[in-house]
RNA sequence: GGUCUCGUAGCUCAGCUGGAUAGAGCAACUGCCUUCUAAGCAGUAGGUCUUUGGUUCGAAUCCAAACGGGAUCACCA
């Protein structure tokens, strides 16, 4: 970046001194130079052909030739019709990898001083986690992460939706059918067992509403009067005021659930600082709603439910509380919003939430403003979109749904049976071979699911999505234990790379500059992973930085080096990129084994 | 129907604030393991960037329309 702006500022001035044109360093930009060419930095000089008169060519060759003699840093240049690619000297190449090498906390932002919150993951507790979940929970991690290395102080919550007429559903369920049963006695886990007897409702549910239709009701009206769907009702108003039996039994349910969510947060290697639960704040968003109609900025109908008009808004008039005095769904968005920024004065809240919801999070942010709430402004909605199966859409209903927990074992499995088949076991403890392969597992699935950019909806192939090889993260980790080899050998032999044993490398080979190009970028791609809150950015660089150093371990030998600093050098720049493939594969919640 | 969103190789995806002959991976084909881990590297083949118009020196990228997917518009969450 200091490279890039140097340049610049020599083009400036050239622009200057040859043709009395002023234009300021920030306004030139250069480009990479496409590979089939030689150099490092393209500028495009077609803008200024007008201003200056003269051919495209004619202003690059003699930009070129003042570059040439006046810029330290360039060495040479070409120029391709309104482009003028620029060579950089290998010294300069060098004095910015021994620069980088040395900074302690390269890639890490200086602090902002900005506090951002991130919910994600926030599961209903009826069901175990799919993979749809996968994707929020792994996307959350990351972009927290992605954000603290921008410097900024990030604080991750989830915000469990545990009460409703879903959980009430499968307390039905239990209460029919249940027999006692327990995690314990069953040997099930929590969140799987409690959506068991959700499934059991649905079927029975589903059973009753054709009954109905079959005796001449009309469907969406037998989907309501579906004794069962009465009875559920029935429970959720109990719930709600405080039977003490259904309380008792939704209390129990929930904490098999949690046991089971903890299981497998802590497998999938994501983590909260704090948890909210909607039966925690459902009630505070009745106060925000009292507290609009007060300031008038709400208003209530004639039976008695209450409404925000959002019309200047360009959205819609919005219901906020039932005419029972219930409350809907954004009812309590409201008092969590106004709970979390108590707890957490934050300059921005993430929600990771998929984009079905995009309305309701305008809805939400505009309800806010209205309430002359100043935090509302810094409301996100990290929208993405739904994994879709090769089948089509994933429907809990038509049980194409992917679990995440039996998603992970079979990744676990497959990687097992990779490993095996190549033979790379060897050496390894028992344990020690468990854990690689819930390393390659857990690399293989996240990086699959957060190379896509977030806001795309994306398809996840069973058999694709188990590849380890190509672009994948295994292949990334596997740059990394080739590297980790190489720093081991290093180390038995005794040399320690530092800045200062390689001081005399002159030359250096195309693939060495490449990768040094690439570790150059890595802040830059940081920084722009945190402006877009995309990991995405982060593991398409991991994938680049990967390639180009493996282009480098397979073209040029380092033990075979007989010239000691071009050694040493070459030692260096692999611990470089081990590094910065440890802690960009970090910022994606990916583990990098040292062997494997 | 209104609003929002997406459309790039057979498949899955990159392509930054407009720049050169549009790039990867998978799948297909061809080479490279007595030399630091072949889960790798090098190469061949594969494209009307959905279509049409506009903006301009220049458009996959920006604007408009059409076509085709998807989401949403509940006193559901």
């Amino acid at each position: 970046m200091q490279l890039q702006n140097a340049i610049s500022q020599s083009i400036s001035q050239a622009l200057q001194t040859l043709f009395n044109l002023s234009v300021d360093a920030s306004q030139i930009s250069l480009q990479p130079t496409r590979k089939e060419f030689a150099g490092s930095f393209t500028f495009v000089t077609f803008p200024y052909t007008k201003q200056l008169g003269k051919g495209p060519e004619q202003i690059g060759q003699a930009l070129g030739e003042y570059l040439k003699e006046h810029a330290p840093e360039v060495k040479d240049f070409n120029v391709v019709k309104g482009f003028l690619n620029l060579e950089v000297k290998e010294a300069e190449w060098l004095r910015l990898f021994k620069e980088l090498m040395q900074n302690r906390a390269y890639g890490q932002a200086e602090p902002s001083g900005r506090n951002i919150m991130v919910e994600y993951s926030s599961p209903n507790t009826n069901k175990p986690l799919h993979l749809g979940h996968l994707r929020n929970n792994f996307l959350g991690y990351s972009v927290a992460e992605i954000l603290k290395a921008n410097g900024h102080n990030v604080m991750k919550v989830n915000l469990v939706n545990d009460r409703g007429i879903h959980i009430c559903k499968s307390m039905l369920a239990y209460q029919k059918q249940g027999n006692g049963e327990t995690p314990e006695s069953s040997g099930i886990k929590g969140d799987h067992l409690v959506g068991k007897y959700y499934v059991l409702f649905d079927k029975a549910y589903k059973e009753q509403i054709d009954e109905l239709v079959a005796q001449g009701m009309d469907k969406e009206e037998a989907k309501k009067k579906a004794p069962l769907m009465l009875e559920a009702q029935e429970m959720l108003k109990k719930w709600e005021a405080g039977d003490e039996q259904t309380v008792e039994l939704w209390k129990l349910m929930n904490s098999w659930v949690y046991a089971g969510f903890d299981q497998t947060y802590r497998n999938i290697g994501v983590d909260f600082d704090k948890f909210y639960y909607e039966s925690g704040t459902y009630m505070l968003g009745k106060e925000r709603v009292e507290e609009g109609l007060q300031k008038e900025v709400f208003f209530r109908k004639e039976n008695g439910s209450v409404w925000v008009d959002l019309a200047d808004e360009g959205l819609d008039e919005k219901l906020l509380l039932r005419a029972d005095g219930t409350s809907v769904y954004i009812t309590q968005d409201l008092g969590t919003a106004e709970l979390k920024y108590n707890d957490f004065p934050y300059d921005e809240s993430v929600y990771v939430v998929a984009d079905e919801q995009n309305y309701h999070f305008q809805v939400l942010k505009a309800t806010l403003k209205k309430l002359g709430k100043s935090y509302a402004e810094g409301i996100y909605h990290l929208s993405y979109g739904m994994v879709d199966l090769p089948s089509g859409k994933m429907k809990s209903r038509e049980g194409t749904v992917v679990d995440a927990d039996e998603l992970v074992q079979e990744m676990i499995d497959t990687a097992r049976q990779q490993t095996e088949e190549l033979g790379k076991i060897e050496g390894f403890t028992p344990e020690q071979a468990q854990e690689l392969y819930h390393t390659l597992a857990l690399g293989a699935l996240k990086y699959f699911l957060l190379k896509v950019d977030p806001k795309k909806r994306m398809l996840f192939n069973p058999q694709e999505s188990i590849d380890f090889r190509g672009n994948t993260g295994p292949f990334i980790q596997y740059t990394h234990a080739r590297i980790a080899a190489i720093l081991r050998k290093a180390s038995e032999m005794g040399i320690v790379a530092e800045a200062t044993s390689f001081e005399g490398v002159a030359n250096l080979h195309e693939a060495e500059q490449e990768v040094i190009v690439q570790l150059v970028n890595y802040p830059e791609v940081v920084k722009e992973a945190g402006n877009l809150y995309a990991p995405s950015v982060i593991g398409n660089y991991a994938y680049e930085l990967a390639k180009a150093y493996n282009r480098f371990y397979q073209e040029i030998s380092i033990f075979n080096e007989t010239d000691e600093q071009a050694r040493n050098f070459r030692i260096a720049l692999s611990a470089m990129v081990a590094r910065l493939i440890r802690e960009s594969m970090g910022l994606l919640g990916i583990n990098v084994p040292e062997r494997m």
